[in-house]
DNA sequence: GCAATGATTTACT
DNA sequence: GTAAATCATTGCC
């Protein structure tokens, strides 16, 4: 049975770490809470793509600090919430210091709490293995809101955990991120983590090699 | 103030 | 496999 006793809320200073990647490869096997309405919902995280604002023309916040992208320029330890083509919620974890602009985003989670919220969320009878993969569903079947951009991570609203029980090890895989052939060359830093052979990474497949 | 576009998903051919 | 849905943010007039 699923315990939440077991679970620990991070702590500030672990979005406080100076490399994004670092922190995506970290979030693997943490859990997302969210508690909408004083409903709990939960999830594994099974895939992240890092985002440094500095270097890297596929993040929103390269060309500078504008009235979206200024939350990634927060110090670490808040959400930052997209609507990415006016339908789907992005969920972002903004790390490091404050004026350095890196966040990595949720990409898809495994549900653990709660699923039949997510399920009632997402609406139709969408399969299952299907609730969460992906970073516009998993927003949606844990209730998160663009309205909850910018919230801090260790308030009660929404914030991350580890398992305390958890074993400590994982296979990561890391490749290249999905959607972003845009940024040229720094569409190809292989700055996309999921955990080997896991059900809920949703699979990208397209890859316009030459 | 107005028009273009995107870190995606879903449905239809 | 291709195309549409849909709207906040952005850039330019």
């Amino acid at each position: 049975m699923f315990d939440l006793s077991s679970y620990e809320k991070l702590p500030q200073s672990f979005y406080n770490h100076s490399d994004v990647v670092h922190v995506a490869k970290e979030l693997l096997g943490k859990y997302v809470f969210t508690n909408i309405d004083g409903i709990i919902t939960a999830g594994k995280i099974v895939e992240t793509e890092a985002y440094c604002g500095r270097n890297d023309r596929a993040c929103h916040a390269y060309a500078g600090r504008t009235e979206r992208t200024r939350v990634m320029f927060e110090k670490g330890g808040v959400a930052y919430v997209y609507l990415c083509y006016g339908i789907h919620h992005l969920f972002n974890v903004v790390s490091n210091e404050e004026g350095l602009a890196d966040a990595v985003l949720i990409r898809a989670l495994e549900p653990v709490w709660g699923t039949e919220t997510m399920h009632i969320r997402r609406g139709s009878k969408v399969p299952f293995s299907k609730l969460t993969a992906g970073p516009g569903t998993l927003s949606k079947a844990l209730g998160i809101h663009k309205k909850h951009n910018a919230l801090d991570l260790c308030g009660d609203t929404l914030w991350l955990a580890r398992n305390i029980e958890a074993p400590a090890e994982l296979e990561i895989e890391a490749t290249t991120r999905v959607g972003v052939d845009y940024a040229g060359e720094d569409a190809l830093l292989p700055w996309r983590f999921y955990i080997r052979d896991h059900p809920f990474v949703s699979v990208k497949k397209k890859k316009s090699l030459t």
